[in-house]
DNA sequence: GAGTGGTCTAGACCACCCT
DNA sequence: GGGTGGTCTAGACCACTCT
């Protein structure tokens, strides 16, 4: 086999916390002190922690030391509360989320129009170039940012609409899509994972080398695609529920 | 601001490459060109480049160089499948994909009795410690490990069915449950990511610091959960695909 | 054999935290 | 001030690839 050291070591470690003996929230033995016991250079520890970091179990304070991570409450988002019901009842997705999770809610959103790039054109069966309404969402919960949301709209489709402005009313975007004529049929979602680039990690406050869970969800209305929204959340904090139903 | 050198340095170059400078497929200059363009050391150049692999921009092959990565198909995995006239088919999940998506499939099935963990008893709603069936897979495209699975069943529900087999026949666990009296009424899916660890990546050939994608499936029989499946799978080579209705 | 990526070492500096 | 994590440097070695 003879495995790189590195990997060596993190699984030496990752056995002595799974085994129990180092707790949750308590500190590992010092960069130096492990130097010592296995015998190899700073870098060298330094690379066996960040992997246990990527995986979750290790978490770092610079100036205090490496802690075994507390399992963070992980919030479950149930994905097929994008129902009618839950849509007319007058809250967006995020604010019933974060009803149920406990959390308080900030939204920031920017607003603009561009031209449609290749990836939102196919999404949304325009051609490149199409004009489209971008809605640019920063979600906040008690001031941390949690999820970065992209949606982008057929220009002409929400023309003179409350859409394009930033507060798009009870409901939101959704409940004036219907307003305007375009009865949501269903949405597709796909769900998808990726390393973050450093400045998205450091915004989401995200570990690194910490997954990003990517979902693109398209909103058709009568087998026509209206909305391509491109979510971005933090692997540790949430998790997706979906139903299916099995007849 | 002042962000580290290795992040610059990760910007710079992921700036090329989207830009164009360089195409895909491409070499990157090498590590010693790079170490003399941006004037630092080896490492920094090393951190940089682990940055854009783990994005997934960059592939490396040792003795040869850093190349731009080539956008490989993504499978896309349609979870709805998962409905009555799929089961009844007669064909398990993955082989439905490898047909959608034309790869040769191989699984590896291993299978044993073992006493339920916390986690598994939370999911079963069992005490812990119950005996459970647990079927172990490893599923292969063109003999390439794509994905892992382990499912646990209450062992008393699977008594003397074909599903305390390595082959469960035509249909699969699903359709032998529901001979056994368990009419499967839903599925739940949680999705969520992380990274693996390297032996698992090793085996999913998955580049370093790329993510895995989770889900945890558990399907249910008039709500009563009889099976939990955890499945890992490369986010570089799948996407879940979710339908949701509207109304 | 020369070039390449990947890793390890020894030493250094910084920012930060806790007295 | 002394300890800590995080990063950078300079140099070395290995396995690999392409002549």
């Amino acid at each position: 086999m003879q495995t790189r050291p590195w990997i060596q070591i993190a699984e030496d470690l990752r056995l002595r916390i799974t085994s129990g003996e180092y707790a949750e929230g308590e500190r590992l033995p010092s960069g130096s002190t492990l130097m010592g016991e296995y015998g190899v250079a700073r870098q060298t520890i330094q690379n066996a922690v960040d992997q246990l970091r990527a995986e979750g179990l290790v978490s770092s304070i610079a100036g205090r030391g490496w802690f075994v991570s507390k399992r963070r409450p992980i919030t479950r988002l149930a994905r097929n509360r994008l129902s009618a019901d839950e849509r007319t009842a007058g809250r967006g997705a995020f604010l019933t989320d974060a009803a149920a999770a406990d959390f308080t809610p900030t939204v920031t959103v920017r607003v603009w129009k561009e031209e449609a790039g290749e990836e939102v054109a196919s999404y949304l069966d325009v051609p490149s170039g199409t004009q489209v309404l971008v809605r640019d969402r920063v979600m906040r919960a008690d001031g941390d940012v949690v999820q970065l949301a992209a949606s982008y709209l057929p220009a002409d489709l929400v023309q003179g609409t409350q859409v394009e402005h930033v507060d798009t009313g009870p409901g939101g975007t959704y409940a004036r899509l219907e307003e305007a004529g375009f009865a949501l049929s269903h949405f597709t979602e796909f769900v998808s994972a990726r390393s973050p680039r450093p400045a998205e990690a450091e915004s989401l406050r995200i570990p690194h080398g910490h997954p990003v869970i990517q979902v693109t969800r398209v909103a058709f209305a009568a087998d026509r695609p209206v909305e391509v929204n491109f979510i971005s959340m933090a692997s540790d904090r949430f998790q997706l529920v979906y139903q299916i139903d099995a007849r």
